[in-house]
DNA sequence: TCTGGGGTCCTAGGACCC
DNA sequence: TCTGGGGTCCTAGGACCC
């Protein structure tokens, strides 16, 4: 059997754990660069805030009901590993499969209803953030079983044929795991709007109409598992840094510091990774929002001369790879930098007439991560990042760092 | 004024190989 | 008159996830 567990509501909720005041009242959490709406609190949610639209777009008074903040991803990251942790001491075999949420394998346990309700209470209680387990014999039914769990009272448990078959039959098709947008409509054109519509296809229409991903989602419906736990965490493909501008630019001064800034934190993952890179990419965005300006996407792939994840090798080579791809005339939005062709740190081979010392370099990058992991992040780092950082994402509601930073925990007085 | 960021997997088609 | 079969690898694009 497999359990997900997922947080409820899981930025909204670490915002409030800080802020006891806000206990029952509309949270709701924005994207970066405070634009879209990406955690609600339930008082939110039945407030009538919708999930995934632009705030400026909500009812005005809706806004003035409601506790808004922008994302602090320090915070969840912290309070996350707070609850894998718990979790971890429950079961051995771990999957952590998002921020939020992890796959944990039951098999052999007995009792279910009672140990997970006992899992749930203990998490709840030392780490104050809400959960909810669904346990059945597949991934997928366990996802399916975890939004029923939230609708009752957080923990649902589909261990038998019978229960499975009623669970399914009105569960709507396009809040099953794996179909999007796309798929929905599709299905829905073959007049097939729940998962018991789906799952009474026979498989060789699914094997027509779909990929192999929805054969494993049929499969998986019927309760036989596809999709193994994995619990070593591969290595990474690719690894990106991207944020939207803090305004529209088309100052090129801002746009290669914010390069700079986001190669920096490529190499950063990289060396967290173990990893090198071997292409790095680099694109321009204007905002496809505003069609009624010039638009202009735009990206380049550079082979790297040897693979690494030295900051600043990384850093000359995504300013070079800028100055191909900037042109004036535009109104830009963001700036990508994409590292792949990802191979392990001690396998790199270097060509026969490389002058690259890796070891000197490298040196150095050592030297970053570890004052920056004490003193806090940028501490040390490249001019070219520059100073005063314009360009930066708006964080207007940014709540403090309270796990992470001694300046900011709370004071009980 | 204002619309996120970082990933995964799959497929089709082209280039290339023997 | 007539020109194969069976692969691999790479890339772009599309779908999905949280």
């Amino acid at each position: 059997m497999f359990a997900l567990i997922d947080c409820n509501n899981f930025y909204a909720s670490c915002e409030r754990l800080f802020r006891p005041e806000l206990r029952l009242k509309p949270v709701v959490v924005l994207s970066n660069n405070d634009g879209c709406i990406i955690a609600r609190s339930q008082e939110a949610k039945d407030l009538g805030v919708g999930m995934a639209g632009p705030w400026h777009l909500v009812e005005p008074h809706l806004q003035k009901e409601v506790a808004l903040f922008s994302s602090n991803y320090t915070l969840y990251a912290d309070m996350s590993a707070r609850v894998m942790n718990n979790i971890a001491r429950y079961t051995p075999d771990v999957e952590i499969y998002s921020i939020d949420e992890c796959f944990v394998s039951l098999a052999g346990f007995s009792n279910l209803e009672e140990y997970c309700s006992r899992m749930r209470h203990s998490i709840i209680r030392n780490t104050g953030i809400p959960i909810s387990v669904g346990v059945a014999p597949t991934k997928v039914l366990a996802k399916l079983a975890n939004k029923l769990a939230k609708k009752h009272n957080g923990v649902c448990i589909l261990d038998s044929h019978d229960k499975v078959s009623e669970a399914v039959a009105d569960f709507k098709i396009d809040d099953l795991w794996g179909v999007g947008r796309q798929y929905r409509k599709k299905l829905n054109s073959f007049n097939i709007h729940t998962a018991g519509d789906f799952r009474s296809q026979p498989l060789e229409w699914v094997r027509e109409h779909l990929t192999i991903q929805g054969v494993r989602m049929w499969y998986e419906l019927h309760g036989k598992s596809c999709m193994p736990l994995s619990t070593v965490t591969e290595r990474k493909q690719g690894i990106r840094s991207s944020r939207s501008f803090g305004m529209l630019t088309n100052n090129y001064v801002f746009i290669e510091e914010a390069t700079a800034s986001y190669a920096t934190r490529v190499a950063e993952k990289l060396r967290k990774d173990k990893s090198c890179a071997s292409l790095l990419s680099i694109r321009l965005i204007t905002n496809i929002h505003k069609p009624e300006t010039a638009q202009y996407y735009k990206s380049i792939i550079i082979t790297l001369p040897n693979p690494t994840n030295n900051t600043a090798e990384l850093v000359a080579h995504a300013i070079k790879g800028l100055k191909q791809v900037y042109r004036t005339g535009y109104l830009f939005l963001k700036v990508e930098v994409f590292a792949t062709g990802l191979i392990p740190e001690t396998e790199v081979q270097l060509n026969l007439f490389s002058t690259y010392d890796g070891s000197t370099n490298n040196k150095v990058s050592a030297l970053m991560d570890k004052l920056n992991g004490h003193y806090g992040r940028g501490t040390l780092r490249l001019a070219a990042e520059g100073f005063e950082k314009k360009w930066s994402m708006r964080r207007r509601y940014l709540s403090p760092d309270y796990t992470t930073d001694w300046a900011s925990i709370l004071r009980v007085i």
